[in-house]
Formats: C-alpha cells, structure tokens, sequence
DNA sequence: ACCTGAACACCGTTCAAGT
DNA sequence: ACCTGAACACCGTTCAAGT
C-alpha cells in the first residue's frame, strides 16, 4: 500500500506553493523580493521548474496579488462576522490584525509598491473595501457618517503606519507586548461608542 | 594651438556627468533606472568606467541626492529671494514648480522611493524644508500659524499629486495649457491674503 | 504533470592593461 | 586621469530532454 518513501522525496510543487512562497518574501523583503530564482532555492527546485506554473514573473505577482485580496481582506472580515456587538467586532479584528506580524510587514511593504502597475487596482480594492468595512462598524456603534469615516481612516492608517516603522526598524523594533499595547491604546481612543449613541 | 580635433573626439567624463545622467533617469524612468549599464550606454562610455568615478551604484545614488537636494530646494528658493511681496513669490515659485516638468517627475519618483534607506533621510529634509519655506511665505501674507501650514500641506501635495498621476498617464496625460491653468487654480484658492490681515 | 540543465540576455562589480 | 575589455556573479527567460 505503501507507494512512497516515508519522508516523501520530493512532492511536488503547485502554482499555489509558489504564490505562498512570494507572500512570506513580501513581508520579509517587498515585492523586490518575489524573484524567480530566489524562490526556486527557497522551494527546492530548479528555477526552469518556475515556468511550468507560470508564463514570467509578472504572472506570479499578480496571482500573488490575487491570493492577498481574498486572503487578507474579505477572509478576516467573514472570520468576526458571527461577532454581533461593533464594538467588539472591531476589537476582534483590530487584535487580529496586529497579531499578524507577516500580515502587516506585508500590507506595509505592499504600501510601499503602490505605484507598481500591477499593485495599483488591487491595493486600491483593498484599501477602500476596508476603509469601508471600518466605516461601517464604527456607523453601527452610533457615529455620524462623516466621524466614522474619519475614524476608519485614522485606524486603517495607524496600522499601516505602524507596520511601516516596523519594517524600518527591522523585527527588534517593537516587541509583542509593545504592538499589543499599540493596539489597545487605538482601540480605547476611537472604539467607545459616542456619547448619545442609541442603542438598537 | 589647436590641440584636439574639432568634434573633440570624446571628452573624458566627470562624477558629475554621471550625476546629471542619473538625475534624467530618475526623471524619466524613477530610482531603478539609475543601473550602470544603461548609464553607460546614454553616455557612450564602457560601464567599467563607471567604476573609476564611484565605488558603486549605491555612491552614485548618494551624490545625485545630494545634488538633488542642493539643486531643487534651495538654488530655486534663492532665485525668488529677491520678490518682496510673498504672495507674488509664491506665485512665482509655484509657477517655476509647474513649468519644469522633468523636476515635478523626478520630485514624484523620489517620493514614490520613500522607504529606500538612502532616499528616506534626504526626502525627508527636502520635504519638510519646502513646507516650511511655504508656511512663512503663508505666514507673512497674515495667516495664522496653523493655518500657513495647512496652505503649505495642501499646495504641496496637491504639486506631487499632480506629478504622480502624470508619470502613470505618461506625458501626454497633461498639456503645457492645463498644467498652468492647474498651478493658477490652486494659487487663486490659496494665495489670497486672509480676510483682515493687517500690512506690515 | 512536473522537473532538470544548459543556454542566453541583462546588470553589478572587479581588475589588469591601455592612453 | 580616465577608459577598455574580459571576467564573474546574479536573475529572468527559453527550451529540449527527462521521469
């Protein structure tokens, strides 16, 4: 029954290997870091290898682009949909959010790139679906439109500047305790309910 | 007397011709385009010249943002030093801003390479001067303090928004006609003295 | 279906040799 | 003092051949 080796020599790779291969070299180096060969020796294989999944590496960025957008977007907004309290889904998804390091190198990093061609429309879907998403819940604790845009923003914008100054700073920059500090002082300063705010 | 042929037939390069070099490409083509071999080429010169004049690329990129610096902050503040009247210098410098294309590219690519570790330090000096110089041409016009640096902030920005949305539609985003009558716009919002400022 | 290996183009860097 | 030319390392891309 045993067909295999018992430390399978070699499984295979497919496209999607190499699109999460390019998203953990985002986070660590930028989209400069999503490079063909540097990849293959991360993966263990030849570079040839590359260009049975893909055309070039303009096709596993925007894959990899694509990957980010469902994963990083609407994947943690369904994930804290069962929470009912805005309140506390934003709490949720705040602490989820600075939990993941990768992620917010990632999201920084990506930031950075947004006037790469192929970064553009994904990072501007991205951001306004989030903004919005933010928007929306701080609408629901009682803000007017206007102030919780303005809160969306000013949390969105926290988070990437923070992750930003991780990046510069290198790993060592801010310890666990530190980036969950980070996250609650945010929380506490725009997450109370207005004064006034209806309850429905 | 004549001692080199009237097509002098090559003469023999300098740091700075490099340097201008780079400062074209950036222009044209932002901080990846500053790369030897392609220099080289534009110069007509092997690439193993390069190496006479610079240790390396990274001392090449250093000395063009030195001359960036020196050459687009404070060579163009002096030349309006003479204007007595801010909101005349104002116009003045902003019309010179507008008019020189090449600078407003180059000034967007560099912003757009913000987290590059040699970028970042001389960005950020250039930045905040160029604000400050405005906020006192704000300032002497009888804004109040807070409002002399929004004035500035939004010029600002406004200037490399404008350069950023014209290197994605590439030159013929924009004619000579409507980048003037943009920098004519936004000065008639905002050069105005305030409502009650006193002369001095 | 997935992979190797060799080849070629391109760019950064070094260096011995030229003028 | 400035430059050439050849060499090497690195990465993107192609492709014939392998399993």
């Amino acid at each position: 029954m045993v067909r295999q080796p018992k430390t399978r020599s070699r499984p295979r790779l497919a496209a999607a290997d190499w699109v999460q291969a390019a998203l953990a070299a985002i986070a660590e180096g930028g989209l400069a870091a999503v490079a063909v060969e540097p990849l293959a020796r991360r993966l263990e294989v030849s570079k040839g290898s590359f260009y049975w999944h893909f055309p070039n590496r303009d096709a596993l960025v925007a894959a990899t682009l694509e990957e980010w957008e469902r994963a990083e977007t609407e994947r943690p907004i369904e994930r804290v949909r069962v929470v009912g309290d805005p309140a506390e889904r934003l709490r949720a998804l705040t602490a989820a959010a600075f939990a993941d390091r990768t992620g917010g190198l990632r999201d920084a990093a990506l930031a950075a790139s947004a006037d790469h061609p192929l970064v553009q429309p994904v990072l501007r879907r991205v951001t306004a679906r989030r903004l919005a998403y933010l928007a929306d819940a701080f609408a629901e604790l009682g803000c007017p439109e206007a102030d919780a845009r303005r809160r969306a923003l000013l949390v969105y914008t926290a988070y990437l500047g923070l992750f930003h100054y991780l990046r510069a700073t290198g790993p060592a920059g801010l310890t666990e305790a530190e980036l969950r500090a980070y996250a609650r002082d945010l929380l506490d300063a725009f997450v109370q309910p207005r004064r006034g705010a209806k309850r429905s």
